[in-house]
DNA sequence: TTGTAAGCGTTATCAC
DNA sequence: GTGATAACGCTTACAA
């Protein structure tokens, strides 16, 4: 490794007689600098291997011309929800700093000091599993920084939320099991009753109680993670149930195909004995045999979504905004596939 | 949001009566403070919400306590390379910046260029997959910030490289297939003959040679991307030839499955007609059925193992290092299932 | 249109 | 053990 100083913007200050103000505002083509020597500097910076430190730029401004993204865990469904981040934040010149809670609370704190410590710009979070406390995240609406919730979003804090109507998805996805006839239909619901699962699970409550079907305790389990051990765990559970349901909504594609695979494995034939509809349309859905009907879930949209309402926010961030919380709802539809295809 | 100003150590020394360089050196528990004083200072350190502006910190040391991590995208086996590198990072207080090129030359150019204007200490990268030239990372060499490649490393670049040994894992699966009767043995590429994928190849040929059997050109065939579009695309031109393939090895899980299913489409099947062999153990390997036998890849441990060369390289940075290029073998076996079960 | 100089928050180097 | 001060590289009032 050589160890070449690095160029700065007093070397082509030096070098081109200029004072470094007009370096600086000449890299960033100000208006107020004549053409001829914005060219000039341009060019010679090109020549020296000039390369700007946002770190000193940034440190006068004290944020860092970054978005942190901090994520459950790298899922399908999150990956595209980067993408959509990632496109938006480009576009402006903005780089992004993703981390994982791993569902942790205790991960999830540490990430959120540690994205603060690098002064990040603004901070788009989906909620790890086990958070049920959000005060950790007051640091940066107190501290002008943007925040935005995207899909597993907190039940009472005053930002900006982008996500689905949970509720509608759960009522549709279960209706539609009703209408292929099913009687007794189970719920898979994941963590301790985390926010999403819970309105997707009053969805499925709504709709069974609008089709007067009975309502019992023994058909929503619960899974410790939405990982596939955990869920087909929790598959099995229903399905050495005495009585057992002839319909499973998951509230996952994981959880979905674990139910599949699970069923599969005890002789129970999906979907003649058992549908299944799962959520998300991860591409595994269309692989597992019979395909998995589902729920789609727009992750790309939603990430692009919440990084464009992070740059307007920062924009506004100097005046102080009127908006207390705004919640965006993004479209949802049932997928019908083999899986719960009775008629 | 509220606009609190920030509480820096000089607010701390203030109240203290105490010398900012005191505090600096408190706050890190320097043995040369008192020990009392030590404690006061973390104490209304705390109380007065003090949070350390690692700007300022990395300004004067140049460089940020971050590894940039460049992806060519997120995929199952990145996503636990990921995993690897998160945990070993996290434990020495280093965070991660995680980009992707989306496998195009041209954003892994300006990626690189923006990992490097955040002043970051290290940088784990696998290549895009058009990526030829990588003069772009010279850049870091040359300025002291600490390169490792991993997986998909280039050909000619003095550094440190995390790989498997791509020709012993193209051989050992092609030669499973040989042994289970197969014949006439395809091989799908990836992008311009990447690397990776002619590595693979060439351990294929090899098998074959070893074995007697013809190498025919027109069973190798290329997919533009490894994304299962694409990967279809190619396996459907290899099943729709005059003489078919008894058997298709293809160096991804995507492109196996694509395999498989393209196959059953056209009522081809596996493994009695066709053995398919995929690359890398994703969990679809295990959901499609057949099962596809897979070669694992270690993705968790080369995350770990990457990190850990940078760090230890970091470490060194001062004293330069005497060591030009070291490539470090992690090992691979072929996972037998159902895809090529003939005997 | 360009120059001067202060300041961002921290740490390293001396000095005491 | 602790303090004073310069320096990191850049931006931005304010001056010219």
């Amino acid at each position: 490794m050589k160890t070449n100083k690095e160029v700065t913007i007093y070397d082509i200050a030096n070098k081109l007689n200029l004072a470094t103000s007009t370096i600086s505002r000449g890299l960033k083509g100000h208006h107020t600098i004549n053409k001829k020597t914005v060219e000039k500097i341009k060019k010679t910076a090109a020549e020296m291997g000039y390369s700007p430190n946002n770190l000193a730029a940034s440190l006068r401004g004290n944020k860092m011309k970054t978005i942190g993204v901090l994520l459950p865990m790298v899922t399908p469904f999150i990956s595209s929800l980067i993408s959509g981040i990632e496109i938006v934040a480009q576009k402006s010149g903005y780089t992004i700093l993703i981390m994982q809670s791993h569902d942790s609370y205790e991960t999830e704190v540490n990430l959120t000091q540690s994205l603060y410590d690098n002064r990040v710009s603004g901070v788009i979070c989906s909620l790890a599993l086990e958070t049920k406390n959000t005060d950790h995240f007051k640091r940066f609406t107190d501290n002008n920084t943007a925040l935005v919730f995207v899909d597993r979003v907190p039940e009472n804090f005053d930002t900006y939320n982008v996500v689905i109507d949970n509720y509608r998805a759960g009522y549709k996805a279960t209706k539609h099991l009703i209408e292929q006839g099913c009687k007794r239909i189970a719920y898979i619901t994941a963590g301790i009753d985390f926010s999403v699962y819970r309105e997707r699970k009053k969805g499925y409550l709504a709709a069974l109680q609008e089709h007067n079907l009975p309502i019992e305790d023994e058909l929503v389990v619960r899974a410790d993670s939405i990982k596939y051990q955990d869920a087909a765990r929790a598959s099995e559970k229903l399905l050495q149930l005495k009585n057992r349901p002839d319909a499973i909504f998951a509230p996952g594609d994981t959880i979905g195909v674990s139910a599949i695979q699970t069923a599969k494995k005890m002789g129970i034939k999906v979907p003649e004995e058992l549908a299944v509809v799962g959520f998300n349309d991860d591409s595994i859905s269309s692989i597992i045999e019979p395909n998995l009907s589902t729920v789609t879930h727009p992750a790309f949209e939603m990430g692009k979504t919440a990084a464009e309402i992070i740059l307007k926010s920062i924009k506004n961030a100097k005046r102080k905004s009127e908006i207390v919380k705004q919640i965006t709802y993004l479209n949802t539809e049932v997928l019908v596939r083999q899986s719960s295809k009775r008629k």
